[in-house]
DNA sequence: GAACACAAAATCGTATACAATATGTGATCC
DNA sequence: GGATCACATATTGTATACGATTTTGTGTTC
């Protein structure tokens, strides 16, 4: 424990807390892909050491949620349009069949669960706080994973979601954006009703909706981590 | 650079640099699951600070290759049963979809470098070396990710092999060792005839013979890591 | 002789200090 | 006036120092 200057006391700060603060603020897209993260700027603000700021950032970097170039420091990382592509097909790959195990094990708690996260969604669309929902959108695919019970698979796809949010951020078209009202919805139906094969179908489509709603044409000339660095 | 007292230079050790020493010598066996892994010690043996041996090693807890408790230091992982049928059915879903676009797209020198690598393993067995043949079977899966072209795939597979490792260290069946022989060379043959469909079958096939040759039955009463330490 | 209590050693966690590298600024030269 | 070099500043990389926690060993007591 530390105590702060207004003599309130807050547990002091770890590694794991620092890092999940930084993964939160990427997720909710309070903080830019390509954001420089300097270690003492951020060790003021958590109250720590750099030591410990320096390792919470190592974590992030090991998930390529940050990028740590020798004698450069952090910064938020910006996937390339390769890696946007690769990191959907990816997901393409592990979450139907995640849907499907979920579907064959889902409690009746499970279901409320997901249901409150999509009205928690909403609910952060209505309060006009569009970050929130993409990180509560995020964490309804994290939780069937949870639910399928694979542990191991689940953390991959934990991981891509964090970094399908980072492409989301650098490569998301405006115009479709309402696409997944229903999307969410029909699959906590087809997973209530134990319908694996609609579940593995309604996620591989909603994916691919996904997919297709990110403008991944290639930009040769341009190098897109300087451009949003530069920003408006 | 360091200069070391018999005035050898040596390229100074990094944490990549100790984090793959580290994975190499678990991989070939030569440190066993639940070895403790003192700062203080590798310190010495590379020559360097504990800082920079305490961030290899959290990259390493970062793939669960050790484990780290607070004020207990870290320790070469010792994967559950639970975890070890997880690891192989992630691979199950994984690696064979890998092996199918490895198939469409693998060339010549792609080929030859995985009969090397076969050669290689083969050339380790008959040196009476199990541990860096079980190393080099692991690098031909890792390749095969590699000629498929998805990256972000590769590394979730190129850990889900570390782990592997410790999974064979620790359940593996000794009466069934030999079945693996012909797998990887049949497998070779199919990405050379770019046949996807038997690529991919082969792959799970072979998955699934490496799953089934493992000892996962519940020990409830043993911690495996303390016999495992003391062994002969 | 076994069990407990306490002391000592070892090890880890964090902070700080120092060194190496990059960046920014200003003077100098053409 | 503009380019270039040198120096000052800032930031990262690594080592060391110190405090906290755990483990281990010893001695005392029952």
């Amino acid at each position: 424990m530390t105590r702060t200057a207004d003599s309130t006391v807050t547990p002091a700060a770890t590694r794991e807390s620092i890092a999940q603060a930084l993964s939160l603020a990427i997720h909710e897209h309070r903080i830019a892909p390509g954001t420089k993260l300097g270690e003492y700027e951020l060790s003021e603000i958590y109250g720590v050491s750099r030591t410990v700021v320096r390792a919470a950032l190592q974590t992030l970097a090991d998930i390529r949620l940050v990028d740590i170039r020798r004698n450069k420091g952090a910064s938020v990382a910006c996937p390339s349009t390769t890696e946007a592509h690769e990191v959907f097909e990816a997901r393409e790959l592990l979450e139907p069949r995640t849907a499907r195990s979920a579907a064959q094990r889902a409690t009746a708690s499970d279901i409320a669960l997901l249901e409150r996260h999509i009205n928690d969604e909403h609910a952060a669309l209505d309060a006009n706080d569009p970050g929130r929902a993409l990180y509560l959108s995020g964490l309804f695919h994290t939780e069937i994973a949870r639910i399928a019970g694979q542990a191991t698979i689940a953390s991959f796809i934990e991981t891509l979601i964090a970094r399908s949010s980072l492409i989301i951020a650098l490569y998301w078209r405006r115009e479709s954006a309402l696409c997944e009202k229903h999307a969410h919805h029909a699959l906590v139906q087809a997973l209530a009703d134990h319908n694996e094969q609609q579940a593995e179908e309604l996620m591989r489509s909603h994916l691919v909706d996904l997919h297709s709603a990110l403008d991944l044409r290639e930009r040769n000339g341009r190098t897109l981590s300087l451009k949003d660095a530069l920003g408006p």
